[in-house]
DNA sequence: ACAAAAGTGTTGCACTTACACCCATGC
DNA sequence: GCATGGGTGTAAGTGCAACACTTTTGT
C-alpha cells in the first residue's frame, strides 16, 4: 500500500454540542467521564472517528451511543486544531451541533458516561477546549435560527405557539411580542394546526401545530428572517 | 509520553479554495500539481498541517506558499472525512475560502507548482473530491456575502461603485438596479468617497471609494443584507 | 454633436412594529 | 366571578423595489 512519506498522522475525533429545550430553557447534554484522561470530569460527548466512517457518519453514531437517538438534526460547524488542545496528543476535532427534542432522552443508555443535562448558563467547567466549542455552537445556532426553520427540530412533533415562542426567546435571551411573532411564524406556512389543545399550562389551552413537511423540506435552506431586528440580536 | 490507545491515526490536510475577481468574473487559482499522485493534474492548493500549527495557521502558511500573500481573508467553512476521498491514503481535509485582490497575486512565486486563474464556470476537473469542495465554497461565499461585507477583500484598496456593483453581479450571477445598489452600499456607512476617479471605463470616470476602516471592522459581524430578494438568490 | 457610462430622486408597496382588548376555561 | 394564559386586528412608519432622466467628457 503506498502511502505519503515524512507526513505526521494525527487523531481525528468528532464533539457534538447537543441542545435540548425543557419548555422553559434551553439545555446542552453533557457526560461525565468514567474513563481517564480527565475522568470524573464533565465535557462533551466525542469519539475518534472510526476507519470506515466519514464525519457525519462518526458524528451520528457517537451521537446514538449515549442518546440512543438516530435520524437526529446534526450539523458540522467547525474543526479545531490546536496542537495542545489535548494534553495527551494531539487530536483534531470536528465539532457538530445536534438539536434533540429532550423528551425523546433515556436517561441511562450508555453505561460508559453518565449523562446528564446542563442549563446552558450553568454549566460545569468542561474539559480541554470545549468551553470555547459550546460558545462556537451556540453562536452558531443563534446565526442559523434566524434565518432557517431549524428550531422545530427541538420540539415534539406537536407544539403550541406559546412553546414556540418562549423557544425563541430562550435562544435570542429576549422577549418577543406575541401578536407579531405568531402572524411571522404562520405566514412561512410551515405550520399546521391541529384539532386538539394543550391545556397543561392554562385554562384556555393552546391549539397544538406540527410542521407541514413538505412545505418544511422546501423552505430549509431558504431566508426566512425569523426574529425582529436581526442587527440587534446576532453577534 | 502517554498516547491513545487502539485508534487509528490519520493524515489532517488543509485545502485552500482562492477566490479572485478581475472586473469582470470570479475566478480560482488553481495548481497543476508536479508531483504524485495525481501529477499533472489540476487541483486546489492545500498541504498536510505540521507539527507545530494549528488549522488557521496551516491554511495561512500554505496561501503564502503558493501566493506569496500574508494578511488574508481566510475562513473555514467546511471538514471532509469520506474515507475513500484520497485514493492513496485516508486524510481528513478541513476546507478554507481565501479572498485576495487578484492583482497582488505575483505568478511563479512557487515553482513547485504551476499556478493559474480560471473562470469559475470554466474550470478543468479536479483531483479526489474537489470540485465538491469548490461547489461548498462557493455556495458559502454566496451565502457570507449577501450579510457581511467581506467581498471588498477581492477588490484592490480603491474601487468605483460599478467595479463594486460588477462584483455583487458575478457572485449572483444576475444584475442589479444600480441607483438600489449604490443607496443600499452608501447607506452602510463603510465607504469613504476619494476625491479623484476611475477614468479607464468611461468618459466620465467613476469616483474612488476606500473602506471606512473602523466603521469596517465595528460592522464585520453584523447583519447587513447586501443583495435584494435573498430568498430567491441563496439556496 | 454624439456616444457611453456615471450619477441621482421619487413613488408605491410590503413588511414590520407597536400597541390593547376579548376569549375560554378551571377553580 | 375571577384569574390566567391564549388569541386576534389596526394603524403608523420604515425599508425596499421599480422606474428615467441628467451629467460629464472623449472622440
Amino acid at each position: 500500500m503506498i502511502r505519503y512519506s515524512g507526513q505526521t498522522r494525527i487523531l481525528v475525533a468528532v464533539d457534538c454540542i447537543i441542545f435540548g429545550f425543557d419548555g422553559e430553557h434551553l439545555k446542552l447534554l453533557l457526560i461525565h467521564r468514567g474513563f481517564e484522561p480527565e475522568k470524573e470530569q464533565w465535557s462533551l460527548m466525542g469519539g475518534f472517528i472510526g476507519t470506515e466512517e466519514d464525519l457525519d457518519q462518526a458524528a451520528n453514531r457517537i451521537l446514538k451511543e449515549l442518546t440512543g437517538l438516530e435520524g437526529v438534526y446534526l450539523e458540522q460547524f467547525h474543526a479545531m486544531g490546536d496542537p495542545k488542545r489535548d494534553p495527551i496528543e494531539r487530536t483534531v476535532c470536528v465539532a457538530y451541533f445536534a438539536l434533540i427534542d429532550i423528551h425523546k432522552y433515556e436517561k441511562q443508555i450508555s453505561d460508559q458516561y453518565r449523562a446528564e443535562w446542563f442549563l446552558l448558563k450553568d454549566m460545569p467547567s468542561l474539559i480541554f477546549d470545549h468551553q470555547k466549542i459550546v460558545e462556537l455552537a451556540k453562536k452558531k445556532l443563534r446565526y442559523k435560527a434566524a434565518l432557517h426553520p431549524i428550531l422545530f427540530e427541538l420540539l415534539p412533533p406537536k407544539f403550541t405557539l406559546p412553546q414556540l415562542q418562549m423557544l425563541y426567546e430562550a435562544i435570542y435571551e429576549t422577549e418577543f411580542d406575541k401578536r407579531n411573532f405568531s402572524r411571522k411564524i404562520l405566514s412561512t406556512g410551515l405550520l399546521v394546526k391541529q384539532p386538539d389543545k394543550d391545556k397543561r399550562s392554562s385554562k384556555k389551552g393552546a391549539f397544538y401545530y406540527s410542521l407541514h413537511e413538505l412545505e418544511y423540506n422546501d423552505k430549509f435552506d431558504a431566508f426566512l428572517n425569523f426574529i425582529p431586528n436581526p442587527h440587534a440580536l446576532i453577534a
